[in-house]
DNA sequence: CCGAGACAATATGTCCGAGTAAATAGAAGA
DNA sequence: TCTTCTATTTACTCGGACATATTGTCTCGG
């Protein structure tokens, strides 16, 4: 009996997920806030996984889970050598969530916006088109879901989410419906930035009903428009709230 | 009696990855192709290691690379589940390999398309007023490469993804980059059923030029519109050449 | 008869140590 | 100086053991 081990006995609870996803997240941080930058080697599997206090498969997993997020690869010998930005799924969530633990660079945020402005306008359109009526039901509920709670709060960014989210399934298109993620979790991070500079948002209600009645009418045109001026204000509230 | 350890000498290098990765493809494949459909449940780790002829460590660290990209979820004693469609991250350059790897669905491919039909546009207006003299000079020699090169080899659909690829670079938009990797994975794999189907596409560099010509001009308007007939006629000969 | 709480079974999660294979750096030779 | 070979370093694979958490079941009480 070592005693050495009953002082072990801490258990590295850093967040709520399993063990190797955590130590995914803090390399992920580290990587995506250029602690790592590309080009950087992470070279021994024993050394690393030591300093994390953590067993190598439980290490090696975790690099498993970056390499098939395209931020590292590793060869024998070469070590573990971190990928070249262009390499990154950077609209993976999980990699997203990374970009936002620590603090993003306005030029990916303006990024997001600017593919939320490609994405969103088109995909009004195609579900002007082509929406059920349980995908009007959705849209509706998550509009009065907006209305109950204000964006400050976690109801509210969900519904907010969820409005997003009713839309591009109303496309029925499956790779636009992956986009969903990615751009809901822009959507939620850029409105919490907004609150953390203490920039209460405008009333987004108006600008959202716009886009819902004409997707409800059948206007593609009408529809992508309204989405238009909808990301516009969104990308406006986010710039000032970062200016300051 | 370990004698039968000896007849265990042979190298199962079923593909030239490693082992966890051969492990992964083969499961992506299995649940893409739909063998394993969403909900079913991958239950027994031991069962499953044994049954691939590799150690657990093995299996698990494939598991995790699913996981990375939303394929499954494994809970204790619940064991492993195929999440729903919808979590998948279809976008992922190695999940888009899955999924052609069988016989893909049109619905998807067409839904591909789709996603061209609304990114390449706008990232060729954005492309015509960003574009730098090393983005136009990439494109010049993109173009070149298809004219030297068919598009029936490796080397002329690489010239074809080259390209693509440089005018998402000329954007200076990271999100859109991104994407780069699976709207080539996309042209790619279309192509080459194109060719699968004995059908010859149009000769494209005409198509691909007037893009090239717009952007280099700087005309916003124009390298859109091109693009949005590039995208076109290629869903149109996709589609031909799946209809028979 | 039905519901709530405790319990045990089971599959995933984690750890360990050894051995293999591969790729680069260095040495030896031409 | 260039090529070839060796040797070391590093990731990769393996098998086993223990810990942990969830779930289904069983019992007890209402």
């Amino acid at each position: 009996m070592s005693n050495a081990d009953a002082v072990k006995t801490k258990k590295p609870r850093g967040t709520g997920r399993r063990l190797h996803g955590a130590i995914a997240h803090k390399l992920g941080v580290a990587i995506l806030s250029g602690e790592f930058a590309p080009g950087d080697i992470l070279s021994g599997e024993v050394a690393f996984s030591e300093a994390l206090d953590v067993s190598r498969s439980a290490y090696r997993e975790a690099v498993q889970v970056l390499t098939a997020k395209g931020l590292v690869e590793s060869r024998p010998k070469a070590g573990t050598r971190v990928l070249p930005r262009s390499r990154w799924n950077l609209l993976d969530p999980e990699v997203l969530a990374w970009a936002f633990a620590g603090e993003p660079d306005i030029t990916f945020i303006r990024s997001l916006f600017e593919l939320r402005g490609i994405i969103e306008p088109a995909a009004a359109a195609l579900a002007a088109e082509r929406r059920t009526r349980d995908d009007l039901k959705a849209m509706k509920e998550a509009l009065a879901g907006m209305s109950r709670h204000s964006l400050a709060t976690d109801a509210g960014r969900a519904a907010d989410r969820d409005f997003h989210d009713a839309i591009l399934r109303a496309t029925r298109n499956d790779a636009l419906m992956v986009l969903s993620a990615s751009i809901g979790a822009a959507v939620t991070w850029t409105t919490q930035f907004k609150l953390r500079a203490r920039i209460l948002p405008r009333n987004p209600i108006p600008d959202h009903r716009a886009v819902l009645d004409a997707i409800a009418a059948g206007d593609a045109a009408a529809a992508s428009e309204a989405m238009r001026l909808l990301v516009d204000q969104a990308l406006d509230d986010t710039q000032t709230s970062m200016a300051q």
